[in-house]
DNA sequence: CTGCATCCGATAAGATACTG
DNA sequence: CAGTATCTTATCGGATGCAG
């Protein structure tokens, strides 16, 4: 029985996703484009600072993009790129997981 | 469209799994189980104490599981549980994803 | 030597108030 | 509405040390 191998690719993703709140926002952004308030809305404990930051790292990664419509008021709305959409079976799978090994009884 | 249902199983999840190393510590002991000293050297940067804490918690989800082997000296070792073990798809999903779109050139 | 406790500085998160 | 600035609080993680 050997170590995993040290896999950079694997390390990086880990990073990225395994930073708080990063993983239900993308999740949250899955069903398709929201503006600021309703991500910060749907996500209990989640201060305008640190969506904020997250965002802006997610951006960075290229996993969100910002769509700015200039309307009067402007509008702002965050979506997955296709890096993002990638995620998707991700999400299943810690979803099948989960529902079966997470109780709440506690 | 609608708001992703808040989901305390999902989010319960993504709080174990989203803590620093914690991911990576469960990756690594998928091969099988392994010594203290071992996961310690697997994971760059991880210190002793860290490992030490995440093991802990891990053990309270019932995630991995503590054998402790009265041989002098005396030998311990960490193993997934059920539980852990059927983390592993998880794992292939990231590795899928981050063998796509994870660049490192950076 | 291995596994872990304690201490403490660094970092991140949260509350609040404010701006374009 | 979509953030930013500032401050306080909580959490993390590295160094060290000690017990079995």
């Amino acid at each position: 029985m050997d170590d995993h191998q040290r896999c950079p690719r694997f390390e990086k993703a880990m990073e990225i996703l395994s930073k708080r709140w990063t993983a239900l926002i993308i999740f949250q952004l899955l069903p398709g484009p929201q503006r600021f308030a309703r991500i910060e809305n749907s996500l209990q404990n989640l201060s305008g600072k640190v969506l904020s930051d997250r965002l802006k790292e997610l951006e960075l990664e290229g996993i969100v993009k910002r769509d700015v419509y200039p309307e009067t008021p402007v509008r702002i709305e965050y979506r997955l790129t296709d890096k993002g959409k990638a995620l998707a079976p991700l999400f299943d799978s810690i979803s099948n997981w989960s529902g079966e090994w997470i109780q709440l009884s506690q």
